[in-house]
Parts: C-alpha cells; sequence; structure tokens
DNA sequence: ATTGTAATTGAATATCATTCTCAATTACAT
DNA sequence: ATGTAATTGAGAATGATATTCAATTACAAT
C-alpha cells in the first residue's frame, strides 16, 4: 500500500475538474482514482472493479460507471477502443498523443506516435472547417509474434 | 419496386462467398442484401430491419444480425463507426477507402480520402512488422454547421 | 462545530443492442 | 425426388452499461 505519491497531480486535475463543476470530491472518487493510476496502460471498467476489490474498497460498479465520465471529462482518461464488447480506456493525462494497433488474434495492443499524421489531420480539419477534439486511429491486424505462430502453424499442417 | 439491376454484382460477390464456405443463398440472405443496396451510406441493423418492413419482408432481426457477419466478410460492408450505443456499417464493395469526421453535435458523418496518409500508415506496419487488415481514422469535433449554431447562440446569450 | 442541502452512494432493477436456443423449414447436391 | 446440413423466426438469454430510490455524506454557510 502507500506509494501513491505520484499522483497528486492526477488528484489536482480531477479535485479542480469537481470544484468548477460543483461535483464532491468522496472517498470513492479518490478510490476509483487511485486505481487508474495504478492500473497498466489499457483498461476496462471491470478492471477497475477489480483493483479496488483486490485493496479491499467497496466502491460499487455502478460508482464506477458514473465516475468513469467524470475523469473523461477531467482529461484523465480517454475511450480508446470501442467495437469489442466492453470499451477500453487509457490514461491520457500528461502523455504525448499517440495511436494504437490492435492485434486481431492476441488482443496486444501496441502504441505508436507519429507527427506527420498529426499534421495531416490538422491541414484535414482546417481545409474542412471542422474542429476536431479527438483523432482516433486504429491499426487492426496481426503481429510479428501471431504472424509467426500462425506461418508455423501452416507449416505443419502441410507435414502432416 | 424493380430497379435493382445494379446490385448484381453484389449479389454476385456475395454468392461467390456463400457457395465457398458451403452456406447457402437463401430468400431472406438475397432480401437482406439488396435492403442494404438500397441504404444511405451509413446505417445500423436496425436500419436495414426497418427498410425491410417498409418492403413487406418479414425477415427476422435475428437474421439481420446473422447476416451482417457474413456480408462483411464477403468484403461488402463493413463495421465503421463503434462507441455510440450501436454500430454503424458502411458499403464499402468498389469504394475507395477512407475515413470519416464525426460531428459530436448533429451526428453528422463526413467522408474524406487521404492518400497521404495511406503512405504513412504502410511505412508504420512495415516498421513495425505489423500485417494490417484495416485502417481506421475517425475525427470527432464539430462541423461547421454546428460551429455556427453554436457561435451564434453566444452572441444570444450575451446580449440578453 | 452545527446545520442545511444538494450531491452521492450501494443495491437492485432496468435497458437495449446483440446473441443464442430450438423446433420447424428450406436450399441444393446427389 | 430425396437426404441432410444449413437456415429460419420467435422468444429467451446475455452482458455491459444506466437508472431508480432511499439512505448517507461532503462541504459551504452560519
Amino acid at each position: 500500500m502507500g506509494c501513491i505519491l505520484a499522483s497528486t497531480t492526477y488528484e489536482e486535475q480531477f479535485k479542480n475538474f469537481l470544484k468548477k463543476n460543483n461535483l464532491k470530491f468522496t472517498k470513492e472518487r479518490r478510490e476509483v482514482l487511485r486505481a487508474i493510476t495504478i492500473q497498466r496502460d489499457h483498461f476496462h471498467a471491470e478492471d477497475i472493479y477489480q483493483q479496488l476489490r483486490k485493496q479491499k474498497s467497496n466502491v460499487s460498479l455502478a460508482t464506477i460507471y458514473r465516475t468513469i465520465p467524470l475523469l473523461i471529462d477531467s482529461g484523465l482518461i480517454k475511450g480508446t477502443i470501442y467495437g469489442g464488447e466492453r470499451v477500453v480506456y487509457e490514461k491520457v493525462y500528461n502523455k504525448p498523443h499517440h495511436y494504437h494497433m490492435v492485434c486481431l488474434n492476441c488482443g496486444k495492443i501496441i502504441e505508436f506516435i507519429c507527427p506527420d499524421m498529426e499534421v495531416i489531420q490538422n491541414n484535414i480539419c482546417r481545409n474542412n472547417i471542422f474542429l476536431s477534439t479527438e483523432y482516433n486511429l486504429e491499426i487492426k491486424g496481426y503481429c510479428q509474434d501471431c504472424r509467426r505462430k500462425m506461418m508455423n502453424e501452416k507449416k505443419e499442417q502441410k507435414i502432416q
């Protein structure tokens, strides 16, 4: 336990947001926030719940679902990968903007940054007089490991 | 009714796919396929159902949901916009690859093509030894019309 | 420190798109 | 014409997320 010092600015950011909107900084919200700072890069609602369970916190799933939009609106996390059975979130506070490759076989998520792409996107928005709030690029396919595995399987089939 | 001549190649494509997989080209599947060819650019499952209803077809929602993956696998449609309450599909057969801007206010979807972006994406995949099957870029924000509306509303507030 | 009040909570229940089950029907290769 | 595996509709199931409501709590004002 302990060792949550690094999350201070996270907490400041969240508190500011809450105050600005006449919302309260409750014990439950603090616990959800801390669970998220501990969380690995990509997670979903249920992951937060499990994390809290481990820590003997009794925050309910309902509260987690109610807290997620607050965390999004305060700029701490964002929904990243949709289209699966559940939404994947990730921390974005003080993180450079980046994109994702998702392996359709093992589910691995590979992050990458791409300044060239940012430039292009800005141009497109300017040309279309579109005010963007969010870019989301997702490349689906098969990662190196899975490609290797799949090739080996093919070889074995040929042998048999 | 009538006037479905243009969909012949759609039907060929679908029939080929079905035959290749030992699946049957049923009356219901034909009707779903034709409903889709009539459909506007972006649609969801329920839209297909409504379309069929208009045409006095009794294909069930279950069958529509069962047919969608077949249409995807045969390369006729693809899921485009996730993260809303339902998946948005679009026709992709014989259409150039393109990207989307989604207005968070009115829901409008603006398509655009961008060859530069394709080049960058191919490079990224090559560098990461990732075999991509699908690129998906979604820019969320506010379209020109909605920006105008929102600015007018602000002005009015100031006046009051 | 006390109080008033609006915000918040957990538990249970609702929602709603999508998927599944199953018995009856149908496409189509032979 | 026939056998059989695939398909269908109806309704029930699923499962992530949202909502309801009575009880609790944060916190601004006193």
